[in-house]
DNA sequence: TTTGACATCCAAAACGTTTTGGATTAAGAT
DNA sequence: ATCTTAATCCAAAACGTTTTGGATGTCAAA
């Protein structure tokens, strides 16, 4: 049987209190004694029950984490990346993290109250923000310390702690830069609009072409669900109705990768014939053949950083900056194709 | 403030004990008393606190799992896939995941200690056996539930519970199909050799090249550390030191693409050259470019497989087959070149 | 009228910990 | 001899839940 404070309490002759405080290190306690305890507590393998810790000091040093429970999420490099900068840092303050694997819904909002209400853990991290997000006004009406990748729709109230990367001037970017090989026919597969980012991505496109002159043609924009499948079904889609189109920018590089068999499916070369664009910069883009240009986004270090961000808010220390727009960085890469002519 | 069982007793005028029960469902508690004591939670909105449910049942609903807090790691698709694969099931069964990401060593063993001991988690996940394990002697030393991925190397005792792949059977097909194609200097990049399947891995290999009738040369072998650097570094190593070698065989599919940039790096050709294979099928292995040939695991298969064997376990359960042993599929794709004349 | 069965409720214990607010003793100061 | 001070210890409460083992009242059967 596990040994517990009580077992060590009757072994050594004093009682609980004493224990507890000799083994947390107080000067209450004589050195003798403290000895004494600490002896008993290693030959018994003591190890001090987590539960009864947490209950009284109400405290579990753990985050929250929920994540999308998709089939083919599996491949998800975005939310991989960013658990593995919030685990990183929440492991170097000795946090851990609790993850719950759902699919968006009701199920969803259930694993929120079971983790929230239930004080599993002292703070949660989202990501991928949504339209008038039920999670954050769950979070808010809580008042629950959280923190979020991804700022609020353009049109919402963002009054909540969050990173984001200005995604605006990103797509901008792309387009500049396609505009700039030469391109004038330039597709956008964007994300689903229900997702808060996708309005900023959209005015991000539209400002590039104002920027080049180029009129904007609604039906070069069509949506995918942000894995391979997505952009691969969009940009058939894409080509088949505008054949007239020469780059492809996809608002996720999972997208664009799904881009790129699309095009090489039909026999084209990526890059000479259709040029491709992802967002993110995860691992495989810089891998992927031909490798992918992209916009850079530093999704482990928002991880890392929102641990920070939220460890404040938990702690109550004041926070320097709750809402941070990063700017991104374009990575051209090989599927940019060269000027054309 | 969050309300508690006291807060719906005063309100409603019944005891805890009863508000408990009826909350519970329990016939104990007449319809219409039920029915004002639901209406009232709801009303304040009242869930249970996780920690006092835990403590009181001595049953905590989650799986624990410490991975590799390596920095590199972010891009480890291995221990994504097992995760998610875990943490699919594990939310089907209404189970929740404990992370704590720990680089091997002390630290990690406490972090065991506080999960284990702590009583954090109902049950461990366990992965990348090493030779005698410290985990698997502790956990055993615990009494405590854990399924691991991957057995004990072949030397030592596998008195534990694990789903493996038959890695000798899938090294030597890798071999069997280099040789095939023409192949009689076959490079291998083993795992470090305090990982318990290296073994296997390398008898895979012998194997091989005995059936062939191929004399096995030393100076054929290398270690990696499981990472594209792995890969890179130690086909460098190879191909300067023995430049005959025609083909190479990396122990993980990471290793093998950090195989083919370091040949595309010589200015040579994957697959032309000098042919690549891997090991484990990971989502990349398929998009690479060349696409890499590889022995497929089913890692995500088996880390929801793990889960139903722990819950047997955590429960009691008789478990028909508690140590499985899976036929690997070898993969052919480009990176294994044509036939050589 | 008594008995038994049933429906409905609840006080208290238990899970394992930390902290509060003293109690006790011994030593030193007056 | 009395008073302070310091050192060492501990009983009890609290964190929030579930379950045990009755208690109480009602109603029908004997």
């Amino acid at each position: 049987m596990k040994p517990k404070l009580k077992d060590l309490a009757e072994k050594s002759g004093y009682s609980i209190t004493t224990v507890s405080r000799a083994l947390a290190g107080y000067s209450d306690v004589s050195p003798k004694t403290r000895e004494r305890i600490l002896q008993i507590a290693t030959q018994l393998g003591y190890e001090p029950n987590s539960l009864g810790q947490q209950l009284r000091l109400q405290e579990t040093r753990t985050i929250g984490m929920i994540i999308p429970a998709n089939d083919e999420s599996f491949s998800n490099d975005f939310f991989t990346q960013l658990m593995m900068g919030v685990g990183n840092m929440a492991s170097l303050h000795r946090y851990d993290l609790l993850i719950s694997a759902q699919s968006t819904g009701e199920e969803e909002m259930q694993a929120y109250r079971r983790m929230v209400g239930g004080r599993r853990a002292d703070g949660m991290i989202l990501a991928r923000t949504r339209r008038s997000d039920p999670r954050i006004v769950y979070l808010k009406s809580q008042q629950y310390p959280f923190a979020v990748s991804g700022r609020a729709a353009p049109d919402e109230q963002t009054d909540f702690p969050y990173i984001d990367v200005d995604s605006q001037a990103g797509i901008r970017m792309l387009v500049e830069h396609f505009v700039s090989l030469g391109h004038r026919h330039i597709g956008l597969i964007l994300p689903p609009p229900e997702l808060a980012f996708t309005d900023y991505r959209h005015a991000g496109y539209l400002e590039g072409l104002e920027k080049a002159g180029i009129i904007y043609r609604p039906d070069y924009v069509v949506h995918g669900n942000l894995l391979r499948s997505g952009g691969y079904y969009g940009t058939s889609q894409l080509l088949d109705e505008n054949p007239e189109i020469t780059a492809v920018i996809a608002c996720n590089d999972l997208m664009a990768l799904g881009a790129m068999s699309a095009i090489q499916g039909q026999g084209r070369r990526v890059g000479l014939d259709i040029a491709v664009a992802g967002f993110d910069d995860i691992p495989s883009a810089e891998y992927s053949h031909p490798t992918l240009t992209t916009i850079r986004q530093p999704i482990y270090e928002i991880g890392q950083r929102l641990v920070n961000m939220l460890l404040s808010l938990i702690k109550g220390h004041p926070l320097e900056d709750n809402q941070i727009l990063l700017t991104p960085t374009l990575m051209v890469r090989d599927s940019s194709g060269g000027k054309r002519v």
